[in-house]
DNA sequence: TAAACATATGAACAATTGCTCATATGTTTA
DNA sequence: TAAACATATGAGCAATTGTTCATATGTTTA
């Protein structure tokens, strides 16, 4: 049975039409996934604060631990996280481990976000 | 003790002035948790097609189940989550209710996102 | 008013997640 | 080389989350 042969309320004329523009702007199942995942990692207040803190200055992991009042641990898997994303990256330097923000599109993002809440 | 009498590495010389710029940056508690809750709601796939529908249509709920293959309770769930997020607003005609984009920054903020997936 | 249709919602369950604790890895210095 | 320091990581646990199922609410129509 088609997608288009449909039992319910039938709003559109032609549903046809209107799938037709949502499967031309609808991405791909993996790109769908990645914008997921991509967001979830936004999704914690945590990371936030990390990345408000990198917006000022590349620091190490002990000092984001310690202006965030939170374990060496917990601030490292996060760190983790938010590499994974391609948000922060990492430089050694010594025995310290310097982050800092990846990318431009950090700051844009935040920045709707918080016209969104702010309106 | 005070946040700025360190054991750890010490990397500023002056701990205050970082201190001093990471608080003139960071937004309130509440900001930082209504900038996460805001984030959560994009990180699920479910709600990133709802929204990709709505930016070609304002549609209704049956619609949007039969369009992404999900049941109604699944998609009305989802659809109480975006619109308490002011993501997506409605409107009822008749037994339907019509959900709709309800700001701009909803297409901004995905917009960003895509690109730095695609980057 | 009763039946049918469209949507909303509460409970329950599996899956995911953020933190802690213990410990491993990597680097410097005595 | 051994000890000290900085960071990374795996296991475990409590909390959160997305879906399903059953059912309630709201609207139209016979």
């Amino acid at each position: 049975m088609a997608v288009n042969d449909v039992e319910c309320c039938e709003t559109f004329q032609t549903h046809e039409e209107l799938l037709a523009l949502v499967n031309a702007g609808m991405p791909e199942e993996d790109t769908l996934y990645d914008l997921a995942e991509l967001f979830k990692v936004f999704g914690d207040s945590t990371r936030i604060r990390i990345l408000y803190v990198l917006f000022e200055a590349e620091v190490c992991v002990c000092d984001l631990a310690e202006i965030l009042h939170m374990t060496q641990s917990a601030i490292s898997h996060q760190l983790k996280i938010l590499k994974q994303s391609r948000l922060v990256k990492s430089r050694r330097e010594g025995k310290s481990v310097f982050y800092s923000l990846a990318d431009a599109h950090v700051r844009t993002i935040i920045a709707q976000g918080r016209e969104h809440i702010d309106e």
